[in-house]
Order: structure tokens, then sequence, then C-alpha cells
DNA sequence: GTGAACTCCGAAATCGTTTTCGTGCGTAAG
DNA sequence: CTTACGCACGAAAACGATTTCGGAGTTCAC
């Protein structure tokens, strides 16, 4: 291990004191630019870097930034979480912050991972998505006044920064095409229904439905899990109705996978005899079959946003400057089907 | 903001020496157990725990271990490496570390992320994953002498500790089935040959063949990237042959899945005309069409492994000592087909 | 009763920074 | 020539913990 160099060492070696190398370090005034370059000129060389425990103690920061993933049912929509924490990671990459993360393991447990990330470790900042309407993590962190951001907006406590992937233009958009292939009876697969993605996609249902004059007809949307198995039971409840749906548009694409398979064990072709819609892009969507229609999550982004949102709160800005609500585009492959047959039609 | 407390103003409150307190707290000798239990109940009354910061400049330890996030290209293959990272803060929860993760943006910068995380952030271990059979992360690190855990073996400097899901098993064992049922033409759509992986399956792949007397055609071996898109232009390639592998092994569910797709496209049934295997149980496997024949990866369990080999690493294990190799196990669905017919012999 | 051995606790040094507050020096104004 | 002032740098005090070392007080053997 190549031993380590510390600033009074650095200091000796220049002949300076080191509160002057410490300033020309960190660039603070009071200190003249010809001893400056000397100063970062010996540093580079000797590779002085600052010791981070010295600094965090003396500064009373920790640098660092927290986020938790959240309970592993539904795993969080794998590649959309690994692309926001790239996207996190690259919008740090630019600060002093570090990026620490922690898993929680269950519901129950997740308020604890929190509390051992501000009350322990002493994060300086928060981040963490899957927002629920009512969520005690908001009200936590906002009664310990810690800054933080989340991905996807709720209905709790003040107001906070966040970036969202509006659901409700998926719900919305993504329903109203299905009116206009000519089906009628369009159901919605939809998350867990605490989520406040659920909440948003079945506004936008609805107010698809709504501008098209159709009857809402609850029977024709239930919450399931946000994964493929969710999906499966999903649909299979759907199918099973006395008037079942002739289109189902669906909360996530691995609910898509889930409908489509089980659209399919009816005899039926998933996407083309029932045509059926995701949201969030996932990569394996262009490789089923048929390809999955979906909507856009501009994931990577969201993570980079959401760094700048938490670096600007911490910086003093509002909250309610610091909101984004992003609308989600619609991907046409191949899913969501075409003109319905009018033999099909009543 | 509650306001935090010191241990200064614990020992004050309790009427003790701040090294009392200390000792209590971290329960090291020297104090009686009457004074000890008065200062946790105490600590937990007033809600105080040791700022890290305080603690982490004495020690001279950052309490901290880095995980760096391969670059992009593939992804590291999402939910494999949610699991892993999951397992990870799993075993590290019992444990005063925290975990901080970087991602490396290219091949180019993945060497400077590492010395971040050494050089300026002083993190304790490092761990990291897709290992190379030629290393430059293991060089830097032994010359560095900071200790670390790979996930996958290498052919580089000195021996390290690693959990290793051996993909010699799944080589060997997949293509020997395809033997088993009467194949004689087996194709390999293998990773990156810069890949530890890759070598193992090609190893693997090659001693299935032997043992049956089979002949290798290098013609029937592509290396590609990690992903679906690998998967489709590598399959293409193999089913372009004067005379193509009549099943396919591969050395990933994305590559498979891309495979799949490139059968479908010449107009044969995927799975069935021509089968295929892969690797890694990726969840969506059930979902395709026919669902995926593939080897297990505990990828959960090696995260939480690979914890307790840097612990004990850390606490002056030998290398050599702490080298877990898995054998995974062949999860049958229906993509592995069956008997080949006799017709399709020659 | 005395010395030794053993417990339990406290004073103070230390880790590596940043930051405040002087201090000396040179320069410009009077 | 004196005074005032700005500029560049230095001394020292934090920040909050751990650890070493020494010193009371107690117990025990002789």
């Amino acid at each position: 291990m190549k031993q380590r160099i510390s600033i009074v060492e650095l200091a000796k070696h220049l002949g300076l004191a080191v509160s002057t190398v410490s300033k020309a370090i960190n660039d603070r005034g009071d200190v003249s630019d010809a001893t400056k370059r000397r100063v970062l000129e010996a540093a580079e060389k000797l590779g002085f870097s600052p010791d981070p425990a010295g600094r965090r103690l003396r500064t009373q920061t920790s640098e660092t930034i927290g986020f938790v993933l959240s309970p592993p049912q539904s795993h969080f929509a794998h590649p959309f979480f690994l692309d926001l924490l790239m996207g996190i990671d690259q919008g740090l990459s630019e600060t002093p912050f570090q990026l620490i993360i922690v898993a929680a393991r269950t519901l129950e447990t997740e308020l604890d991972s929190f509390r051992r990330l501000v009350e322990r470790q002493r994060v300086d900042g928060v981040m963490f998505g899957r927002t629920r309407r009512d969520d005690p993590r908001i009200r936590y962190l906002q009664e310990r006044n810690v800054p933080f951001v989340a991905l996807g907006r709720s209905e709790t406590g003040k107001p906070f920064p966040f970036v969202d992937i509006d659901r409700t233009v998926a719900g919305r958009n993504g329903t109203a095409r299905f009116v206009g292939f000519g089906h009628r009876r369009i159901g919605l697969l939809s998350t867990p229904g605490y989520l406040m993605i659920s909440r948003l996609l079945q506004e936008g249902y609805r107010a698809a439905l709504k501008a098209a004059k159709l009857p809402f007809d609850a029977d024709l949307v239930v919450e399931t899990s946000n994964d493929e198995a969710g999906g499966l039971s999903g649909a299979r409840q759907l199918l099973a109705l006395g008037n079942p749906p002739t289109a189902i548009m669906c909360g996530h694409d691995l609910i898509a996978t889930g409908a489509m398979q089980a659209i399919a064990e009816t005899g039926r072709r998933p996407g083309v005899d029932i045509p059926v819609i995701g949201c969030d892009n996932h990569p394996l969507g262009p490789y089923l079959n048929p390809p999955l229609t979906t909507f856009s999550a501009p994931t990577l982004e969201a993570g980079r946003r959401m760094v700048e949102l938490l670096l600007a709160l911490m910086d003093g800005g509002s909250p309610e400057q610091l909101q984004d609500i992003w609308s989600p585009e619609l991907i046409l492959r191949s899913s969501h089907g075409g003109q319905l047959v009018a033999a099909a039609e009543v």
C-alpha cells in the first residue's frame, strides 16, 4: 500500500503553513495565484488528496447521499432501477458527494433503513422511488428536515422535489389509442393501489373513457403486483369475466408480459386477438412475441435530474420550484394490435 | 432537524469521563458491567450514536466498501446485478460498513473509478464483477494492496478471493444434454472473449464434445455482446452457415432471447425446431415462448458470500482459502427441445 | 498491617482537515 | 515621513471520536 501523505507533510515539504495549503487546494481567497499553482503542482506530484474523514469531521457534513432500494417485491423493475442508479451516479460524479445505497428487505423495515441512513450514517440527502399515495418515508424525512428528492410525486405532506414520469398520460393515451381502434371494453391492469403510479394510471384511463363517452366498469380494472406473475393472474381474472375486455392496458411491461401469457393460455393470440400495451420500455419488450408496444421512461435522465434537484434543494432552493413532470411517449411496436374487425364489435 | 448529541455531552450527562463512555459503547474492556449498562441505556434514551466522521478519523478506517458497476455495455445483465447488490447489502447490514457504488462509464475510464474509490474515498475494500481473463482492475488492486473480492475468477495476478458460478459446468452440461438428444452440430453463442465466463463456457463446451467424441468446429462458436442484440446477430451468423447447428447453447439468457428471435426469423420454431439453452435464470425466461431452459445463478447468495469473503480477507485470511466455485444447476423448462427426430440427423 | 495484584475510571493526546483571526509586509495616500 | 490600508500568509482552535497510560480504590495473600 503506497503510503498516504497528509496536508501537514505537504505543507512542510512546501515550506508553507497548513492553512495556506488548505486554502490553496480549496481555492478559497487569501492566497496568491503563484503559491496556489505551486501547491497544486506539489499535491499532484506527491499524490496528495485530502482525507475525507478529516474534512467531514471539520465541516460537519458527510458528503454522502443515500439511496434506498425498495423492498424486493417486484424488484422495482430491474433495468429501470439500474438505469436510475447510473443516472444518479453520473449526476454525482462531478460533485464531492458519494452515493451509498441500502436495500430495504421488507415494507415493515423500510423506515428503519431510512433511520439508519440519516441518524447513524448522517447522510446529507436521500433519494428513493416507488412513491406511494400515503408515504411514511416522506413524512419521516420532512419531520427530520432532511433534504430528499423522490422519483414520483405523492399525496403526502408538504411539497417536495421530485421527478415524475407521468403515468396519467400513459393511461390516457394508451386507452385512447384502443378507443380509436374501436374497442369499447378496455381492461386496465394496474400496479398495487397504494402506489402513486397506480392512482395516476387509473386517472388517465378514466379520463380517456370519459372523453370517449364510454362507461366506466370497475370490473375492468384490477390492481396486481408489479411483475410477470401479477400480470398473469390479473389478466386471467379479466379474461374470466362474462364480458371480458377486448384490449388490455398495463401499468408495466412486466405486467404486460404476464398478461400476454394469460391471453395465450385461452387460445387467443396476444397482441392480435387481444392487444396489449405496457409501460416503461423494458429492454426485453422488442423480443416478446409480438413485440410490445409501450411507453418510454427516460430513467437515466431522471436519475441525473434528481441529483440536480437535490443539490438545488440543499442549496436553499424551494421545493415547489423543484418538481419535474415528464410525459412518456408511446413506443409503437406491434402488440397494440390494429383496427378492430367489425365482427368483433358489440 | 432534531439536534445531535456528542459523546462529551453524553458523558457529562452521566457524570462519567468521555473515555469511559466510549469504551462502554464499543464494548471494550476496562469498564464494569453496571456502568456499561447505564451508558447504553442513556445512549438509547438520548438518541446518541457515534459520529462516523470522528470515529473514522481516529481509527484511520473508512468503514466503507465500494462496488463499481461495470460499463453499461450489456448493463451487466440487469436483474442479476440487482440481486447481487441486494445480497451484498444484506451481508453488510450487520457490520459497520457501508456500501458505496460508482458507475464506470466506459471501459477506458473504468480504472479511474477504481482509483477514485481507493485513493480519494479511501474505501477499505472493493468488489466488482464481470472478471476478465486479463484484468487490469485486479492488477491495480493487488499493486495497491487493497482488499477486494470479485465475482468470477480470472487468470490475472496472484490468488485473490472470489465467488464463481462455474460457467464450465453450464457449458458442459448444456451441450451434453443436446448431445444426448442426438444433436451432432451444436452452436455456441458465447459472451465476449475477453470475459472469463466466456473462456470457461467454451471449455465446458469442448469438454462435452470431446466426451461424446464429436469434432470441434470453430465456425459453430461465435462470441457476441452479452445482450439480446448480440444473440440476434450471433444466431443469424450461425444460421447462415452452409451446415448450420441443430441446437444452440447460449452464454446468457439475454443472448438466448435474441437467438430465439433469429431462429423465428428463418421460419423455424425456436426451442422446437432448434432448441436453445441459456444461462443465469433471467426472471423473464418463463415468459418467453417457449419458456427458456437455463442454468441457475444464485446471485443473492453470491453477494452475501462475497461480503463474508471480504471481511475474512481483511481479517487476515489468506486469499487461497477464500475462493468459492459454485455449480449452476439446469433449470428445465421447454426451450431445450426434446429427442431429435430421426429425419433431422445425418 | 502491608505490599501486590486487580478493577475501574479519567486526563490527555491524536487522527487530518477547515476556519478564524492575527501579523507582517509593502504600497499608496496624506 | 508618517499613517492607513490591503494583501498574503501563519498559529491555533475547533470538529468528535478512540486509545494509551496512569492513578485511585478495592481485594487478597502473607
